[in-house]
DNA sequence: GTCTATAGGCTGATAGAC
DNA sequence: GTCTATCAGCCTATAGAC
């Protein structure tokens, strides 16, 4: 029962639970958290229930982590691009290619946010598990908040024009979301490739704001 | 047996299967097609699974006459517009704006179909029904391919720009759809303030492909 | 740590009463 | 036409062997 959890094995244990996030943010986005069973993310990890259930407590757990893991790997990407230099409307421009690109080298994981934000994975939920998805809902909320402002600081600045800001900004994120809706990374696909896409994107969503 | 659909009695089998899509349709959004069950639907119409499955043969079959059925209401509304007179622009922004206003009046019938097109509805099928959702993903397809059409028809009058209409007409379907992620119609909205919302969010979503 | 075996609950679909 | 009753299959989660 003393495992070494937060010693020196914290590691390997940590990226077991890796391999089987990646897994199941993969299988629930083909086929959608509900219709997803334990077995199908065990057997594309070649193994049985039992490892899943051992590093996980119940699958709804694990569509958390996969939550907490995209959400954590897109605010690490996205983020200090709203505080870079320059004008509002060059920051929220990286900021979306920047979105973009990351939704398409984690594209299970976004899906799966999708799902979450649209509260389509939510089963009878324990009150630690409904409070730990409205923390995640918030730093999605956050997220928005960020692009809200940077829209702001354009019109500010002369860059960028829009009505509300908040409205604005909610469309644009919801833009940059359905990318996944039909985005499917091809075999032999470059980075460089991905990139001249996730700006053309880019520019077609943001141009209702360009001055 | 000798049942009276295809006679007298048409307009009141249509009916009550009516009702049943129209409350399937709205569970459908708020729990997924996954997580609803028969009786969920049932329930919704103060009935039992039995009359639901007198008027259809399965649950999926639901989904499918879901999917149909909101599929039509949009091209019945949009269609009309691709091929009225004025530049190309204006009838883009025309069909954004009653694309918008469809899926603000039907928001659980577009929901559903956008778990269709997904692919996360999708259980052991038939022949039958593989055959059918096929058919109406083909549908799906239609009527993206009239966007692009209007699109590169206002390319060539030049009242837009675009690199690449394929790439443009789908960012803008994606982006118009996008909206049933965030939209909630408040109690007591009115049909103008609908408009007026539908009207902004369509001019943020083609400001892109503006000359 | 990872597996097998199984309990226990839920749900799609059908049969038959009214 | 609509209901009640029920079956059969599937899936989450756990217990215990290795």
């Amino acid at each position: 029962m003393k495992t070494e959890q937060f010693g020196v094995d914290a590691g390997a244990h940590d990226a077991a639970r890796t391999i089987i996030l990646d897994a199941a943010a993969d299988v629930f986005q083909r086929q959608g958290f509900t219709r997803t069973t334990v077995d199908d993310i065990a057997d594309a990890i070649d193994a049985t229930k039992g490892r899943v259930y051992y590093y996980f407590r119940s699958k709804f757990d694990i569509f958390l982590a996969v939550y907490e893991h995209g959400m954590r790997k897109v605010r690490e990407a996205v983020e200090p691009l709203a505080e870079s230099p320059g004008t509002g409307r060059d920051r929220l421009r990286a900021m979306a290619v920047a979105h973009i690109e990351n939704l398409m080298v984690y594209p299970g994981y976004h899906n799966t946010i999708h799902q979450g934000v649209h509260g389509q994975a939510t089963t009878a939920l324990k009150p630690r598990q409904l409070e730990r998805l409205a923390e995640l809902n918030r730093t999605r909320e956050d997220y928005e908040l960020m692009f809200r402002h940077v829209v702001t600081e354009g019109m500010a600045d002369g860059t960028l024009r829009a009505e509300d800001p908040k409205l604005a900004a909610r469309v644009l994120l919801s833009c940059l979301n359905a990318t996944d809706m039909w985005f499917q990374p091809r075999p032999g696909q470059t980075t460089a490739e991905l990139h001249d896409l996730a700006v053309r994107i880019a520019d077609l969503v943001i141009g209702g704001l360009d001055q």
